[in-house]
DNA sequence: CGACCGATTGATCTCAGTCAAAGGTTGTGG
DNA sequence: CCACAACCTTTGACTGAGATCAATCGGTCG
């Protein structure tokens, strides 16, 4: 068995690029995914200059929580980050995964202060957007200031869809619901939307859809008995994606 | 039985100006609870000249609806509504409850149609926000644009913290975080923390909450019998909140 | 190699859902 | 103004989906 290194971190490719720090938002990959789209040239270089790309992040690290103080948005670069939210007692709850190109922190706006934990799933890396500055471009450039709108609405959206899960679905249903938006999401980033690494563990999994683990390890194998998915480990490949999508509810 | 009007009309007073639909901003009831809150004198007046008071809505009233093209955001500024999402099959989700002062519809911004249901849950009023007017004028005037932002966050902020009682709360739990913020947000509008009408059903509540009606119920009168609240039909008094704080997970 | 952590599978238990019936409230039309 | 109908809420009895407890397996790393 030495062939194992099976769990590469997802967006290699991506991933590469992190050492240029300086690398202008025109020559991302992530380009057409990202903040920049639709913004004139001259004023995404304005952008440049006020984004920090920062280092990496290893798994299990943190990238914000509620005791840090508000001064950034965060891009996803390459990797994959969570954010939990916690009750008073200290139970958790998984909010969000999040994937390159999309924003973490969009939440603390409001009162300027984080009120979630952000935590890299494995080697990742972001570009920090100074929330002040970002304010002040987005004055004089009104597509940035849709483009904010825009993901602020669009992770609202998403959250009210997990409200739907979490509210009126049974445990079948929001599992398949779970695996087909990660594969709308790898789609949309140009990779297959039939095969991929689930960066998360079976732990997060259950968290987020408000289940146990044994329960989300239940389901993944009876979903594979009716040949409907194969999942090995972290690897999942899609078979039936018509059957799925109507029973995902 | 003749003194049976108990179930007044939320924010009766502010109902009672609902015909003057030019009412000015600056002398709107809602001023510092609304939008323009922070504004300078000339740029409210910009609003107000964008802003179309509605005639008001009837209980169960449809606001908008997925089928509704998505021109304006809404301020409630009498009465409440409740959105609703639902799933392929008809099952719904009762995704937020708004009082006078918040936004509706903000979800729609990313795709520009309304992926929710708004419905009057009493006799109440809004506010119309033309959204293409709002992006113009933010352009210009850079705290409108921060108003906007911040309440979209703000919706973000507690549709997390939703999450957190659907995926991690047990029903007693679930119930005493809603009452507890309800009683918050009646408390910022200058209301009674301590005693107020649910203008929702049971139904709503239940469904809001993930729960069966019938739990609900059981639970209000349970909690009830240990004298930390009083309910009777849609009035609500807290009685022991430390013990109630200290039951909501 | 052995230890540890994560995932799987099985057995049992429990919280909240469902079903059922009765009691209240609201609204309507005569 | 009253009577009836429709709907909402409450309460009780039973059930079941998924949690919890427990044991095993497997991969990874020192």
């Amino acid at each position: 068995m030495t062939q194992v290194r099976m769990i590469s971190p997802l967006f290699d490719d991506l991933a590469k690029v992190e050492h240029h720090h300086q690398l202008a938002c025109q020559s991302c990959a992530l380009y057409r995914l990202c903040l920049p789209l639709g913004l004139h040239r001259d004023d995404l270089s304005k952008i440049d200059q006020i984004i920090k790309r920062s280092s990496g992040y290893k798994r299990h690290q943190i990238l914000f929580e509620p005791s840090s103080t508000f001064k950034t948005l965060f891009v996803v670069r390459s990797g994959s980050f969570k954010t939990t939210i916690s009750a008073a007692d200290g139970r958790e709850q998984v909010t969000s995964f999040y994937f390159p190109g999309e924003f973490i922190g969009m939440d603390a706006i409001y009162q300027q202060r984080y009120l979630s934990t952000a935590c890299a799933l494995e080697a990742s890396s972001v570009c920090e957007l100074p929330y002040e500055h970002l304010q002040g471009l987005s004055a004089t450039i009104p597509e940035l200031q849709n483009q904010l709108m825009t993901r602020l609405s669009k992770e609202l959206s998403s959250d009210k869809n997990l409200l739907l899960s979490l509210g009126k679905k049974n445990a079948q249903e929001k599992l398949i619901s779970f695996v087909l938006s990660l594969s709308q999401r790898f789609s949309e980033r140009g990779f297959s939307a039939r095969s991929f690494q689930l960066t998360m563990s079976r732990g997060d999994i259950a968290n987020h859809l408000g289940l146990a683990i044994e329960t989300v390890s239940r389901l993944f194998s009876q979903l594979q008995e009716q040949q409907l998915l194969i999942i090995q480990g972290k690897e999942l490949t899609i078979l039936d994606l018509p059957t799925l999508k109507q029973r995902c509810g």
